[in-house]
DNA sequence: TATTGTTATACTCTATAACTATA
DNA sequence: TATAGTTATAGAGTATAACAATA
């Protein structure tokens, strides 16, 4: 019996946890990366391996710790990703002549082509779950988060 | 060395990463999840167990698989979180006499007290979250959230 | 047969301590 | 001595399969 039956009691809801706005961040962020990990299957990426392509696409050369750094992860979880990333044959490491101790990471071609590939389906997948708001809305989510970020970091 | 030097090179940023608004809410939730431990912290409470007692609390007497799907919670992961609130006398376990089956969850005295001590804990740590956004701007992100979650559990 | 709660298990994400090789 | 990358490890959070008791 899955159908509503009549006279069945409603499912449970709560309106102080729905009133706070940590606990909305957190089922909307679920839902968004349930739906974002279908994206990515297909390029056999997930988000954190996206998020690290994309910035050594866009910052090629950096510095593993900078990569760490800019995405927010710690060095030791980063190494695995990197690892992975590697093996794939979608970026390499670079020996860097200047300090010996560091490695530089550069895309490859393949990283590069699949990186754009990827990109193009994570923002169909956005303009998916984002169809409900006008663009003016998006904008003003964009920076509420970006502000809440700010403040909860300092 | 933690010092900006003159000539450092800059931190790594990426702005096709903060243009995808999934990135967005991934880190600022991060942030907020960081500063909600913290704060559920003298009460020995983590966001997953402050949620359920607040739920039980607010529907006394619902069943664990009420509960599990209110706060979408598989039921095998929510059995060891009804145990530490039942094992802390927050709140019990009690046979239902229509269904020996089922459990009826109801806070005790002890829980609804620490309920209400750490609900006003978790409003005070949102107002400071929150504390750069107006009313009307908190009542937009609460809403383009709700309307996020919706659209992608599609 | 189906459902409630449970056990066992596994996988992802994340965090810390300690090692190595370089600086 | 400090830093870059690494290894090992541990803790959350979450997901599935299968079981006993009951409907």
């Amino acid at each position: 019996m899955t159908e509503t039956a009549p006279g069945a009691p409603d499912p449970v809801t709560d309106d102080t946890l729905d009133g706070f706005v940590g606990y909305l961040m957190k089922r909307a962020f679920a839902a968004v990366q349930t739906d974002l990990a279908r994206t990515l299957e297909p390029f056999e990426l997930r988000m954190m391996t996206f998020s690290a392509l994309v910035v050594v696409v866009d910052n090629p050369g950096l510095r593993q710790s900078d990569l760490a750094q800019a995405l927010s992860v710690e060095r030791p979880n980063l190494v695995v990703i990197v690892d992975e990333l590697e093996r794939r044959g979608l970026i390499r490491r670079q020996q860097m002549p200047t300090d010996r101790r560091a490695y530089a990471l550069v895309p490859t071609d393949a990283g590069r082509g699949l990186c754009r590939r990827a990109t193009a389906a994570v923002k169909a997948h956005e303009d998916r779950i984002l169809s409900g708001l006008s663009a003016n809305q998006i904008d003003q989510l964009s920076d509420a988060l970006r502000a809440i970020r700010r403040t909860a970091e300092e």
